[in-house]
Order: C-alpha cells, then structure tokens, then sequence
DNA sequence: CTGTTAGCGCATTCAC
DNA sequence: GTGAATGCGCTAACAG
C-alpha cells in the first residue's frame, strides 16, 4: 500500500479522491455531481456529503474537454482598460440570472502578439472552453467559428459575424456640431489609428459636420492620435503650439482627449476659455477630470448587455433576432467646451 | 477512405488535422507549436505553413490538462463592477511584458450560487487551467490551493494566504475627521455588510475619530447598507426623514454614498449645502455625479499590481515578499462636503 | 530526426 | 444501481 503521493489538504481533490473516500466509482460520482438519474438515493446522500466535505468542484477543464458544454461565456479583450471594462460591466449585470458564468480573456499582454490577438485567444478558448464568446473591438477578420459568436465595435465593419455598434459617424458629426454652434471655426481633429473602421468613422462625420456649417476642411488641422499614448500626445503637441492654433479640437475617444486636455493645461492653454475639447465614448474617467470633459456618450453598458443577449438568442435558436444592432451615441455636455474666444 | 465529418472552415483545427494535413506526426506538430528542438527545418518550415493556413491554436484547455503550465494569471471576481474593474486595470497594465495572459473569472453571476463562489471558482480553475490565482474580495476563508494565491481586500481579514488591502480604519478616521473639521457634529455612518472585515474596520475608524473629537457615538445614526442597492436607500431613507437628520453621512463605499446622494436629491435636500457626504474606494464613477464625491480613495490600480507582482514572486521564488501589504488611503475632497449649515 | 503511446480529469456509453 | 472502458486534444517520454 502506497501513500497517497499528494498531501492532503494540498492540491485539489479530484473525482477520483471522492470516489476512493465514498467508497464507489468515479461514474457514481460523476452522476451524482451533476444530479443525473439512475442512483439510490441512500447513495446520493452519501456521495453528496463526501463531495462537501472535499471541497470537490467539477474541473471546468476535464469537463469542458468532455462534454463541449461549460455554461460559461468567453469575452475576449486586448486587455483590461476603462472601454471594454465599462462593456463588462454591462455584459455581467445582463448576465446574471442567465445561468451562464462569464470569463473574460485578455490575450494580448505581451508586445509581439498584439497582432491578431483575437484570433488566437478564440482559438484557444472556442474548441472547449467557452460555449459562446463577446469578442470587443476585433481589428482582424474572424474565421468562421465553431461556437457563436458576436463582435462589439468591429474595426473592420461589418463582417459575417454578428456585431453591435454606435453610430461613429452620427456621433462624430453631433460632437463637431455642438463646437461649431459656439462659435468655433477652427476646429482640429485627433483621429484614432488610421487602420480601424472607427477612426475613419468618426473623421467622416467631422468632415460632414464641417461641410454642412460651410467651414472649409483643412488638412492641418487633422493629426493622428491613433487612439491612445504618445501619438496623441504629439498630435496635441504639434496643434497646440501653432501661432494660429485651433479653438477647439475633437478627439477621436475619450482617451486622447484627456491626453490633449493634460497637454493643454501643461501649455498654459485655458480649458475650456482659451480651448474647448471634446472626447468620445463616455467612459467614467472623462467625468473625473478637471474640468469634466463633454463628449459623446457610446451606449457601453447597453452594448455589452445587446451583445450578451445575441449570443444567448444564438445559443438557444442558432441566430440572433438582428445581424447587426446599431446603438445611439449622445452628445454629453460637460464643462470642456464653451463658445469660442473672441479674437 | 471516410469524409472528414467536419465541413471545413467550420469547427477549430485540431493537432490531428494539422498532422494529417502536414503529412506527418501529432508529436512533430506539438514539437512546431512549442518551439521544441528535435524537428527537421525543413520539416518545422512545412508544418508552421499549415498550421498558419488551418489556423490552428493550442487548445489552452488540452494544453492544460497536459502539460500544467499555461502561463495564464486567473483573477477570481464576483462579477464586473466598478471595484474589481478597477483592479483588474491595475492588475492589467502590470501583466504587460510579464509573458502572463489574464483570465478574469466571474462566477457568482447567479443567486444561488452567491455564497462560496470563490471557493468554487477556485476548484474549477485551479485544478489546470492557471498557473496562479488572484481572489478579489473572497468573504470565506480559502483552502490551502497548490497554486499561488493572493487575495485583494479580503473581507474575512488576513489569513493565511497572502493578501493586499487598504487601511480601512485609518480611511475611515480622515473621512470622519474631515466632517469633524467642516464643523458637523451629527455624523451618520452607512455601513457595509457587517459580516464582512472591511465594513467592520470602516465603522471602527469612524467611530474612533468621533471619539477623538469628544463626539458622543449614537446607535441610532448608524445604519447597514450592505454597501449596496436596496439596503442603502432604505439605510438613507431611514436617515434623511428624520426630523433631528443628520448634516453629513459618511458610506462605507462608494457605491452606497452615490445611492445616499441620490435619495438626499429625491427627498429635495441639497448636498453639499444641507448634508454632506463622503465615500469609500474612489471609483471613477464617484467624479462623475453632480456634485462630484468626496471619498476617501484606496489605490486601485495599485493594489491590483501589487497582487500580480507577488504572485509573480510566488511563481518564481515559492513565495512573495511580504506577506500582507497594506496600502495607505487618502482623502479626495470633492463637491458633496461643505460646512456644516448654521442652525 | 520522427512516430507511437500513455495518460492528464472527467463524462459517457455499455456491460454487469 | 453500479463499475470498467473509452476518448476529448494535447504533451512528454520512449522507441524506432
């Protein structure tokens, strides 16, 4: 007789410990945990009370690898940052009662792998554990999948797979609009990254909002921020220190225009008398700012709640009742903007 | 010779379809994937064109199973909202270059399951799936895992696994010491679960800086609101129809004093004007109301990398630095305190 | 250098 | 009502 190799209390117990404590089978088990018919109930007692005891919890691994069922969704992201975690936050709070667990993967921590991150992480997840998965801001076509899935803001439009979006365009052209009725004229725009479905979204709506006013497009005044960090941060840089600077500048997401709000402020530039600013999205963070910063309001939690509904509907029928949803975006008047200095 | 039974483009590609494809082994494909040595170049070059073609991935879940090691960080949460969201960004940008992915865990979406969920998540994800874990909020005691485990904020206090939190008494005393110090005297607490380490701590810190200013403690001032929802407004309601009500509230979260400050506008009383209020944790969602909450802030993001860096640790060296990091809080005055009214 | 084989922990037949 | 055998996709010996 040999000891048991693993201490106890060390480790997890696995179906077989339970089995060898309860005296019976690992099949016995296995029916019991899952409360499967064809077991006395003496037994079942029995079984029940050693599970407890153990501590024993199904391995969503062995089983999701078994029985292609895990009752769990998979949301896949960059990575965690105040855009998809507002979408989480209303993906979960939609999810609750819905009998599924959610288990959101970020697969594109390291630097050489942020290409095409979302087709490795559905890759890995899709063939076993996740029955479904939410995938928020894809920049690369996906294959076709095994599983349902549904993409939030697609970067690259519309494809075959099911997606929910905001009104890019209208939004843009609503931010733009809301600048030029305080009088702005030379308005400046920090596009996202060039690449994606969104950034170009949005300048086209800029664009129109400026056509529509009768003020003529400037390409000057039109820098890319791709979104985030450092060319934000250039783009600002180069904007605001022109003699003939713009009085206001639409940035491509909330993000960059927070980037350009610090820029202005590290300058001297007063926000909003001497600069209005308007960002994109609405995440929570735009509100923290000094000052609050207006912008325009992307549904994120409803997103996330529509996306999770359309792969529950696919889950259940094969197909979601639309292909692809398209939500409102509002304008949020905060206190970065206000009407253009005289000059 | 049978059909494949999986049309193609439909269904991930398995090993075995790759070695099929390739004309050669399952084990020389693994030996392509991984990166192993042993394997023809002329080969490796022949088996890395198809699985690029078949785009085929490494089940993480078959992987696991195997071979134990998934170089995948797993964060244990209750669900997505605004606190574990906020670690979880922290947790997030601390990941970036560590050769981790994260997998966030929600698994307490569903009523019956509230209780225990972390040790459940635990079993279920532990047993292969992550090589570490991260438990935010475990309110039960946790048993010993066989792999690295740190909790965040645990709300049983520290045990014996490795934990992070704020200090929630001292918090609590600047936040009462701040309405002591605008001239209230009568100071009403909204205070968390009381079955929880934090709420107890906070009320502790409250009660110990009415002490300090010879403010007599009275019962009657103090209410539970679980933190959250339906509690709190009930707790607020309690409060605010008092004829002898309170002229400020200090709430256990965040959360809660949001609740308390929209009860305060329903029942037409002015904050900061007639009630002052203060929070707990300074999600970014506190900045965000009108007026802003003052709220006594915890690190967030840092207490989120804080727990990646020990886990880290503890996957390399066995165990982390210290075993209990504790991390100061700060007051953040904002728009919702203000003097005590003249009575 | 490459192929064969034995499990990893579990759920599911199919015998008993 | 219960147990033994089988396979899920993969990796790690080991054999060839």
């Amino acid at each position: 007789m040999t000891a048991d190799p693993r201490p106890p209390g060390f480790g997890r117990a696995t179906i077989h410990d339970v089995a060898r404590a309860a005296g019976v089978s690992v099949a016995t088990v296995s029916k019991v945990a899952n409360g499967r018919y064809g077991v006395a109930q003496r037994t079942v007692e029995h079984v029940s009370a050693v599970i407890e005891e153990l501590g024993y919890e199904t391995s969503l691994v062995a089983r999701s690898l078994r029985s292609r069922r895990t009752n769990v969704i998979g949301i896949l992201i960059a990575g965690f940052e105040p855009f998809s975690t507002e979408l989480l936050k209303g993906i979960s709070a939609a999810a609750v009662g819905s009998g599924y667990e959610l288990l959101a993967y970020a697969g594109a921590l390291t630097d050489d792998s942020f290409v095409g991150w979302e087709r490795r992480s559905l890759s890995r997840l899709a063939g076993t554990l996740v029955d479904a998965a939410i995938i928020v801001t894809p920049s690369v076509r996906l294959p076709a999948a095994s599983i349902p899935v549904v993409a939030i803001d697609p970067h690259t439009g519309r494809g075959d797979i099911p997606s929910v979006d905001a009104d890019n365009v209208e939004g843009a052209r609503i931010a733009t609009r809301h600048l030029i009725s305080l009088g702005h004229r030379r308005i400046a725009h920090v596009r996202g990254r060039g690449d994606l479905q969104s950034a170009v979204l949005r300048e086209r709506g800029y664009r129109e909002s400026l056509a529509e006013a009768g003020i003529p497009f400037d390409p000057d005044l039109v820098r890319e921020g791709a979104y985030w960090g450092k060319p934000t941060t250039g783009a600002a840089q180069e904007l605001l220190n022109r003699p003939d600077r713009p009085t206001a500048i639409f940035a491509a997401n909330d993000l960059s225009a927070l980037r350009v709000l610090e820029v202005a402020q590290e300058l001297g530039i007063r926000v909003p008398e001497d600069l209005s600013i308007v960002g994109f999205d609405d995440i929570p963070e735009s509100a923290a700012s000094t000052p609050q910063l207006t912008t325009v309001a992307q549904p994120l939690h409803d997103m996330g709640a529509q996306a999770l509904q359309m792969v529950l509907e696919m889950l259940r029928r094969g197909e979601p009742d639309q292909n692809h949803v398209h939500m409102p975006a509002r304008l949020v008047v905060r206190g970065s903007t206000a009407p253009a200095p005289r000059t």
